[in-house]
DNA sequence: ATTATCTATAGATCTATAGATAATGC
DNA sequence: ATTATCTATAGATCTATAGATAATGC
């Protein structure tokens, strides 16, 4: 085993590591996290139990309290880590782009780079925003960040958009539009792996659903290419 | 009361029916219908107990169990009798819009009624279509029929679609597209009441998203109108 | 007699804590 | 001595069943 020994008592070990997963270890603490972001994208927070998170990791149930305090934490955890930095590198691209582009091309930056986020974190983890309980009071501060990632795209789309959309659709309408397009690869991945297609496809189709032409949108995947390459 | 007295022992009565709910009553199955859809789409299926649907019905926890056989009864039937009627709802359009009629009509028709069925129903059953229980092989037989919708969306919205478009998005991925559009009505159902200018909305991006033009969609929606009035 | 409820509870969890133990590291 | 696990278990549920009971209806 690559497994560097450290202190501790040794696990109890029985056929866990035997499982064909892809359990390329990290420290305990990893290995926990990972356990419970597959549980609860596929089954949910309330149907994960503690002992199903440890059985994946191959410890006993009681040990996970030795890393954490209880089940939501690991949850806030999750969230916090993982699914936060995602809208923190999406963020900067509103204010990346400069005037001297257009704003359809940041619009299909920021659909491609949130597309691609979304399609590559492990276990499909931007389904834990979509579970029932995210939904209570208590994980406020998570949801409010999705709400400033729906008024980027709101105002981007806002400035691609032609004229009689913007007569059509208010801002905030339009955010909540453009965000649910990008958050299909969350449910692509619930049957197959997203691929470059699929983030073209995502990201052009924001741009028509602004009521961008063709060669708008030709025009705006280039730009939004070099933008990519001079940042 | 305007409750008919009915057999059967009467029930504990305490308070339950001083909630200031639309309790308007039907059949004491239909209670429990009403109250498991509301808690199971606010709180999910696994973290909604028996106790939680017989408190918000008025009667005592083992009282449900004369009624239904399970909890898991409880979400098949509304599965079965609350979400799969607006599917075969929808199903009839595609064959009912006549040949003469644009595609891009048909369409337009498709989501316009789509989104009423989900804006409309009671605590915004749709929800439950998205729970990680019903992701479960047990649920197959109701995520076949959102494949149905899917592919029904597709179908039209293909041939809707302008040459670009179709030579940019296989049918299927356009499919996808459509009814993550159709369905952010779920989304904002979670803030606010949808209304007729979302439903416009809505219907018109799917379009857009086609690549449809706006003088297209301007005639797409008085056609829709009027397949409406016609049926 | 039939119906729809109730009370009581068994059996199966599930979360979290207490305290023991088997390693490493000084 | 410190660390990371283990075993054992308490206490709190949660689902579902068994059997009693309070109505109506014949």
């Amino acid at each position: 085993m690559a497994q560097h020994a450290r202190p501790g008592r040794p696990r109890h070990t029985s056929a866990s590591t035997a499982s064909a997963d892809a359990s390329p270890a990290g420290t305990a603490r990893e290995q926990i996290l990972d356990a419970a972001a597959a549980l609860f994208a596929e089954h949910g927070f309330a149907a994960t139990t503690t002992r199903m998170i440890a059985e994946r990791v191959g410890v006993r149930q009681a040990s996970l309290y030795y890393h954490f305090a209880g089940k939501d934490e690991l949850l806030i955890e999750l969230l916090t880590t993982s699914v936060r930095p995602s809208l923190e590198a999406v963020r900067g691209i509103e204010s990346l782009v400069p005037d001297t582009a257009s704003a359809a091309a940041a619009l299909y930056l920021l659909a491609s780079v949130d597309v691609e986020t979304l399609g590559r974190t492990p276990h499909n983890i931007g389904t834990l925003y979509l579970l029932p309980e995210v939904q209570q009071e208590r994980y406020d501060s998570f949801r409010t960040e999705r709400q400033e990632l729906q008024e980027i795209y709101g105002r981007l789309g806002f400035r691609a958009a032609r004229a009689e959309v913007r007569a059509a659709i208010a801002e905030p309408r339009l955010g909540e539009l453009l965000i649910q397009v990008a958050e299909v690869v969350i449910q692509i991945r619930r049957t197959r792996s997203p691929d470059a297609a699929d983030a073209d496809a995502v990201a052009s189709s924001c741009l028509r659903l602004c009521g961008c032409s063709e060669a708008a949108i030709d025009e705006a995947r280039s730009d939004a290419r070099s933008l990519l390459v001079g940042a």
